[in-house]
DNA sequence: GCTTGACCTTGCCGCGACGTCATGGTTTGT
DNA sequence: ACAAACCATGACGTCGCGGCAAGGTCAAGC
């Protein structure tokens, strides 16, 4: 048999053949006088051996070491792992599944798919006609990714949806253009503070040894107006004295 | 930020940062004085979301398609598709998983995995005591990687379990050395095809535009001995005339 | 001032199982 | 005689980075 006979009376295509040929798998079979490799049926048997093997899934140094040593106990052996190895495929496929059923289910944000958790968040308090506001989400969307935190999200509900609040990050909107001393900042600041309650400084995750990521602090004030720079700073130093475990949140 | 401080904050590596710079994924950010580039918060939301799509599953070329058009519609276009695509996934695996669970039950012949109604096939007949009787089996082997046929296999099971047929393969095996005009050749020959019966021609698979191989049956041939080979291709003759649709059979 | 160690930069090779040219010789059929 | 269909070798492409090389930069400790 020539090369592509073989190959289709196996059911692998001649790039194969040849590429097992390369790896050793396949031993060389003799030429005939014009070049072209001559198999036997016996080649037929070896490379139907390695067909099946590959087809169950094993890489093809697994299918060396199978038969290589012909003892049956290492082919036992190989396709236990095999095994375990397609068990944890199989388990993260559904996992993802899982997940995009559920982003499937409500129409993503336009964020892109985030945890159900935060979508719930997110759906119940429409997007707030601020500036701040939308800076607001998209931090929430990045806390999310780097882990999230459900309860947060529940005790951040009634905040969120405090006409208070809205009315805050109004005259926060309105210091994009002002000097880092306008005479706003003070009242602002302290009416911040005041509209934060207990329950969402006590929800706040981050664990004693993880303060944030070390340069988000200066990164997140570098991308503030000046005016609401310092606003973010006055907020988070109070916030810290009031609770010892806090360092900042999202807002 | 810092390079570092951007992947911990995201929970990516350095280097997939980069790479998503390379692909143009992530826009390259400003540099510090000293080359070092230089993330903002707007960076970090950029780079989350690249995060979320890719765990989803998305290949980084669909992810540049779906931040390219921000409408929410080609997401959950892509979202259906990758939804299929795992679900086949998720199929195959069970596949192979249920084959591997099903080789795993009785020890694999040392031939490899086969079929299981092969593997019954050759389980209930033990290795034949016989050169033939051993190169028969590594044909059903061949044949049954390249699609096999439950059918055929319980066909054959009548003949492999008689003693007759045992005793013709012991009379081919004299054979090995036998010049090709051995006297012995033609009551042989009319031995074997009075052997086989007829439900085992009507069982042979094989449609009619697809008469094995082009190539197998020269080098079936080649690989027999020449008395063999003449007693093959008489019995492969006086069979096509016995049943029409017949071609050859694996033994 | 010097070293140390932890950052940063660009760039290129490697992985796995082949697919896909590219380039050229051989054979087969009309 | 020429096209179509084989065969050969060899090299690059795939995908998402990991790892290494060969430097430059920076903060801290001696």
């Amino acid at each position: 048999m020539r090369i592509a006979e073989i190959a289709a009376l196996v059911g692998v295509t001649t790039r194969a053949v040849r590429h097992y040929h390369h790896l050793g798998l396949l031993p060389e079979p003799a030429r005939r006088a014009n070049g072209y490799r001559d198999y036997s049926v016996r080649d037929a048997v070896l490379l139907a051996r390695i067909r099946r093997l590959t087809e169950l899934g094993l890489a093809l140094d697994e299918v060396r070491d199978v038969i290589a040593d012909d003892a049956g106990r290492e082919l036992t052996e190989v396709l236990g792992e095999l095994d375990a190895d397609l068990a944890r495929q199989e388990a993260g496929i559904r996992a993802r599944r899982a997940r995009l059923a559920e982003l499937m289910e409500d129409p993503p944000s336009a964020e892109g798919p985030v945890s159900p958790a935060l979508a719930r968040l997110l759906s119940a308090v429409p997007p707030i006609d601020s500036a701040m506001g939308a800076k607001d989400r998209e931090l929430l969307v990045l806390f999310d990714t780097a882990g999230g935190s459900e309860q947060f999200y529940e005790a951040l509900r009634p905040l969120a949806e405090s006409a208070e609040l809205h009315g805050l990050y109004r005259r926060l909107d309105e210091l994009a253009d002002a000097a880092p001393d306008d005479p706003r900042i003070g009242p602002l600041t302290d009416a911040l503070v005041a509209a934060i309650p207990d329950e969402v400084l006590a929800a706040i995750p981050q664990g004693p040894g993880q303060p944030v990521v070390a340069g988000f602090g200066e990164a997140l004030i570098a991308d503030f107006a000046p005016a609401q720079a310092e606003v973010a700073q006055l907020v988070m130093e109070a916030l810290a004295t009031k609770a010892p475990t806090g360092e900042g949140e999202p807002s």
